[in-house]
DNA sequence: GTTCGCATTGTAAACGTTTACAAACATCCC
DNA sequence: GGGATGTTTGTAAACGTTTACAATGCGAAC
């Protein structure tokens, strides 16, 4: 059964398919008695206006595109249920896309995006700093407003916390509870300007207080094999008494790994995460983490695009703040160092250890 | 600056759209020497095809539209990446919406969508059993598939696990451990065809081992008062040994808020989750509970919509395999009762606690 | 030289809307 | 009555594609 268009709808109600439009859009300029009319046989066909020839004429789709890494991290779905949330107040849908960390999935997701002639975008890319994809955007001035990436130098449009000063108050914290040998767990820092920013502000506290650059170990955001990559740091007579990771998801997993190779945390090491999702707190050790607004902020990225869909020149980038939560994942520092594993110093392949800022 | 056109691309290529629309699809049929001009037209213009004219011809937007309660739950989350790339690989794109599990936003959610006239739906509905959307859907002949929700009397098509034999499973777990007083916690069961049959089974194997219906106790999904439900239960003398959750992030709740109880897991009672998020088995206790495998859940809801939109007739419905993972939130029943709280009697208002199968 | 077939290209009509413009008509004021 | 004004409606042209059909040109077969 064919689909009613406006045309139909005009003829059973015996009037021409403008007053049809006009009866959908805004009943202003139509005698009521017509638009009972057209009501009564919209009613009567099922009619539903087909949003791609609206879309063809007016040239807007109404749709806002959202490119983020994956789903199957609570922090940018909870982002995505906010931005939903954030857009169906001005009446837009959501066309989704999963870049999975990937930058050519990044490029293809946002083709897809623009072929679709979205209104605009909310994206979170790997770096912000150094993206083929923004200068595309910006070149074919889409709007679009970034979600948890840094605005950078080119002061871009986004929603995201204070990274830096983020890392910064982590470091401070551990210190505090006398910590003075640091490391970071954190996914690729090409791949994350954020984990790049929460380094920084983590090494630079460190810095502050004296301390030596914190050891900093990379693994791939998916998958990572954190096994042999703590196995290695632990083995070291030198092995850090904190780790700071780059978000909760590798928290939670690097506790994991660390109870199967019978290290205690906070006992042994302590454990911050990043994030903030929502799960952290009902773990045991409840888990001591920087927590975001992650619903919060997919909420304010959609307003922010929808007033620079409604005319407002550039919207300015907006930190939100963050709270650095307190959880059973941090201790103090042990007085001696940790009861002595063997002191390998093997190298183990396809992990990379810096020890300095990229 | 205006976006180029195929007419644009033609104009400057020195041909016809038609030329142009042939280049773009299927180079077939078009002079190779031709084709090449078109190309660096396009290249120089940075020509993008206009999707929505395309849908609009072709009367296929090449869509799926996505309807889920909510991406907070990462189960869901999970599901809509696996569907993410599931669709992909047909070169399909999202258009998502989420219903927080309220009827009339399931509603105006799916009349959204059918707006934009996506070419499928996967669709997760409170009650596929009496879903007036899904009348809807098979009134209007749109190809869709169910997640999670049961194929009912209709026979729907759908991709799920055996909700029934699972809760049975549960069941016969807990009185393998001797357990004998039950008790389940769920969402509302108008709420979740899911939940109910889950509780179905649970309390046909309570039965078929002569216990007594256990006791069931909704509560809403979204934000749930735990606190006084169960300090209600268990201010009775026979409070359930072991409690089934309809699903993990509500086992988890529990878990949490027994703990502020001063009642242990496993020790005072036992607790089953469902859905087998990923986080569940890196809590403390791990968390017990029926897996089901949601990516592929996912991945699977989208082949069996691409299977139908690629013109074949009904798709059966699948129901994936679950499997009980064990965990450390299950353990024998104590011999004796727990140590007794105030036997209290009274009932708290605004919860709800039924004895028998709705 | 015709005729035929084939490869390549162009012409033009859709697809379902919105909207500028014109038309028709009633109302009002002089 | 005659214009001016206002309200309501219709006509038709877009928007950017795809595609049926026609047209063109060319080599081969007769």
């Amino acid at each position: 059964m064919r689909r009613a268009t406006a045309r139909d709808v005009a003829e059973t109600a015996g009037v021409s398919v403008a007053t049809v439009s006009r009866v959908i859009n805004r009943a202003t300029g139509v005698n009521p008695e017509t638009a009972a009319k057209v009501h009564a046989a919209v009613a009567e066909l099922g009619y539903r206006p087909n949003g791609v020839g609206r879309s063809l004429k007016t040239a807007s789709s109404r749709l806002i595109g959202v490119l983020i890494p994956t789903l199957s991290n609570p922090v940018f779905a909870e982002a995505v249920d906010g931005i939903a949330e954030g857009v169906a107040d001005g009446g837009y849908s959501l066309l989704f896309s999963a870049s999975d960390y990937r930058r050519d999935a990044e490029r293809k997701g946002i083709e897809t995006l623009l072929n679709y002639r979205v209104d605009g975008l909310i994206v979170t890319v790997a770096d912000a700093a150094d993206s083929e994809i923004l200068d595309l955007l910006d070149a074919a001035e889409v709007p679009y407003v970034l979600a948890y990436n840094p605005a950078g130098a080119h002061g871009r449009p986004t929603v995201t916390v204070d990274n830096c000063a983020a890392g910064a108050l982590v470091a401070e914290r551990l210190i505090g509870y006398g910590h003075r040998r640091l490391g970071m767990i954190a996914g690729r820092l090409t791949d994350s300007d954020r984990a790049r920013a929460r380094y920084q502000g983590f090494a630079a506290a460190a810095a502050a207080a004296g301390l030596p650059p914190p050891r900093l170990c990379e693994v791939p955001f998916t998958r990572p094999a954190l096994e042999p990559v703590l196995g290695e740091i632990f083995a070291a007579p030198d092995a850090p008494s904190a780790l700071f990771c780059s978000n909760d998801m590798l928290a939670i997993a690097t506790i994991g790994v660390l109870a199967g190779l019978g290290i205690s945390v906070p006992g042994d090491v302590s454990i911050v995460g990043f994030d903030g999702i929502a799960i952290g707190n009902l773990l045991h050790p409840s888990l001591a983490t920087v927590v975001q607004p992650s619903r919060e902020l997919g909420r304010t990225a959609a307003r922010q695009l929808l007033r620079r869909l409604a005319g407002e020149a550039a919207v300015a980038p907006v930190i939100l703040p963050h709270v650095l939560r307190h959880g059973h994942s941090v201790g103090p520092a042990a007085k001696s160092g940790r009861t002595q594993g063997p002191a390998s110093n093997s190298t183990v392949s396809g992990l990379e250890i810096r020890t300095s800022t990229p």
